[in-house]
Parts: structure tokens; sequence; C-alpha cells
RNA sequence: GCGUCGGUGGUAGAGUGGUCAAUUACAACAGACUGUAAAUCUGUCGCCUUAGGGCUACGAAGGUUCGAAUCCUUCCCGACGCA
């Protein structure tokens, strides 16, 4: 079985830099696993390696994405898939790198998604009507579903509906066997670390020029609603603001992670590359 | 010094005699996650508890009342106005 090397951890904890140093060892090349980073033109705000941070090792899935439509896990994982074919096909090795976690498990764990692509207007129409109606609506049409959703939570509800109604019912959670191997290592920083890293790379993203960075995504037409999706960073960002939310945000990546016992972590302000490197070396 | 308005839980800020351990928001803590995932959503949030309750609390001290965060008196603190 193909190896792939997967780098996780919160925020601001490196692991796009240690993706580096083990791609030039090991012979890698790295896939990110950032939900925004897919994003042509979302560089500053979401902490987007530049080119010369990469230091001649490829990196994949980042700007594949024009900011104005919505890009899904489901379209991520597709192009992962591939991009893994074709590394391996060269005989290197797949890096996935990145903190969003939705998005590694859909490749870890092969998750398989209904085949029902989003439908604006439905959602559009749906997302007017309270929870309370929307539950009441999805225990309808598939009971089996509206067993075990998160009854408030209107986002989940349009979509079982979405799928309910395209499909009749929303399918049993099915993962696919995957034909590679995951070693998935995990950074972590103890919390006052965490959060000074985090400072800095706020006060960092400000200078770098956060703001401009806006504005421009707004001259070419992004509307307000669409820049309030791409996270706290891109919606009327003050430095206090963006560090509070960051903070949050590292806690509930955490919250994600610590449910999968597959993760081996390490700390990643005690330099220990070379415990690593025997993990990813070896088959 | 006189006058007016204020002082409420980690913060902001409701409540102005009983249904108030006190609306709400934020923070904090715990958690969920089937094509929006830096999104979205849930629970807890004075202290103790055998989870029925018990105790201490709305600047401080007294008082009125069956009953006070809410009314009265004095004091302390803050803002503004007049001196």
């Amino acid at each position: 079985m193909k190896k792939v090397i997967v780098i996780l951890g919160q925020t601001a904890t490196g692991k796009s830099a240690l993706a580096i140093k083990i791609a030039k060892k090991i012979n890698g090349e790295i896939i990110s696993a950032d939900s925004r980073q897919v994003y042509k033109d979302l560089n500053i705000g979401t902490g987007k390696i530049t080119k010369k941070e990469m230091n001649g090792v490829p990196n994949y899935l980042l700007d594949v994405a024009n900011p104005k439509h919505k890009f899904t896990v489901a379209e991520y994982q597709k192009l992962v898939i591939s991009v893994m074919a074709n590394i391996v096909a060269k005989n290197k090795i797949p890096i996935i790198c990145g903190g969003t976690g939705f998005y590694i498990d859909a490749i870890t764990k092969g998750i398989v998604f209904p085949e029902v692509p989003p439908n604006q207007k439905l959602r559009k129409q749906l997302y007017s009507k309270s929870a309370i109606a929307l539950f009441k609506y999805l225990e309808k049409i598939d009971p089996g579903r509206a067993l075990n959703i998160d009854s408030k939570n209107k986002v989940r509800l349009i979509r079982a509906i979405e799928i309910a109604k395209a499909l009749g019912k929303v399918p049993k959670i099915k993962q696919k066997k995957s034909q590679y191997k995951f070693i998935k290592i995990g950074l972590y920083l103890p919390p006052e670390k965490l959060k000074k890293k985090i400072e800095r790379r706020v006060k960092k993203m400000f200078q770098d020029g956060l703001l401009k960075e806006i504005k421009k995504l707004k001259r070419s037409g992004i509307s307000d609603k669409r820049l309030k999706e791409f996270g706290f960073e891109y919606w009327k960002p003050t430095p206090e603001k963006v560090i509070l939310e960051t903070l949050k945000y590292a806690k509930r990546q955490m919250i994600w992670f610590k449910r999968d016992p597959e993760i081996k972590w390490f700390d990643a302000s005690a330099k220990n590359l070379s415990k690593i490197i025997p993990l990813v070396k070896k088959d």
C-alpha cells in the first residue's frame, strides 16, 4: 500500500514549514487541506504559503477555485484523489497538510458523499423557514435521518432535505476503503505559546496588507455576504478581533482532531524533527 | 460645596416591590459535525447538593415592608451641570 503523509494541527503551529522540510527529505509533494486556501486571491487572510516559502516543492489544491463561487468538500475530495494518484505515479510521496479536519477526513476516511449537488434555489427557499419547521418537514420525508440529525442546525437540516428530496432519503454514511496508508502527524503547541504565535501571525497579516486584500476582493465584485463567508479575517477585521476569533477557531479544530486516535502528536515547539522523520520514512 | 443622573454576575447591559440566582449579548468551559466546515449548531455558565432543594448575592451600612436589586436615610465611588 502506498503511503501518504498527513500533517495536521491547529492554526499557526507551523504545519506548512514542517511539510516542506519533510517533502525535501522524502521526495514528497504537498497537497493543501484548507477550505479557504483553495480560493484564488485569498492569500494574506488565509495564511497561504508563498512561492518563496515553498522552496521549490509543489503545493497542490491552492488557488483552484474562484472566490465568487462556493467550493465544497466533495469537489475537494475528487481533486485530491486525482492529485494523489499523479504524485504517486511520479514515484513521489503525497503530503497532505492543513487544518480543515473535515477535508482531511474526507480523504483519509474515504467518506462517500451523496451525489446530490447543492441546489441554491432550494436552499434559499428553505433558509427562510425556522429550524423547527425544517425539522418537521425532514421528519416527514426522511424519518431515519431526522432521528439523529441536529434538529436545531439549519445548515444541516437544509442539506438533509436537499438530499432526501433528490434520492428519497439520506443514505447511511459510507466509507470507502482507501488504497493508501495514511500516516497522520499532529502538531500542537502549549496554549501560551500558541497564543503568542497567533498574536504574531495576526499582526503580520495586517502589516502584510490584509485590508488591501479585502478591498481588492470587493473591487473584483465579491459581495459583503460572500466576504463574511470567508471567515472573520475578511469581515471588518481588527487585530484584537482576529486574534480572539483565531483562538476560538483553534479550539474547535482541536475538538475535531481529538477524536481521531490514529494521529501521532508532536510538540511543535520542540523542534523534534528527528522523531518525525523515521515515522514518515518507514513503510 | 450645591444639584442631577448613575453604581447589577468575568465584561457590556436589562430589570425599578413578590413569578429574580436575576432577560439578553459577549467572553469562558464542554461538545456536535453525511457536498457552506475559519462555516453552522448544542449544552453548562454565583457557591454547595443525595439534584428535591439549601446558601450567599445587584457599591456599603442601616431602615420601611409579610416580602427589596427595586422604596427611604446616611456614607463611599463615578459622570455631568452650577458654583
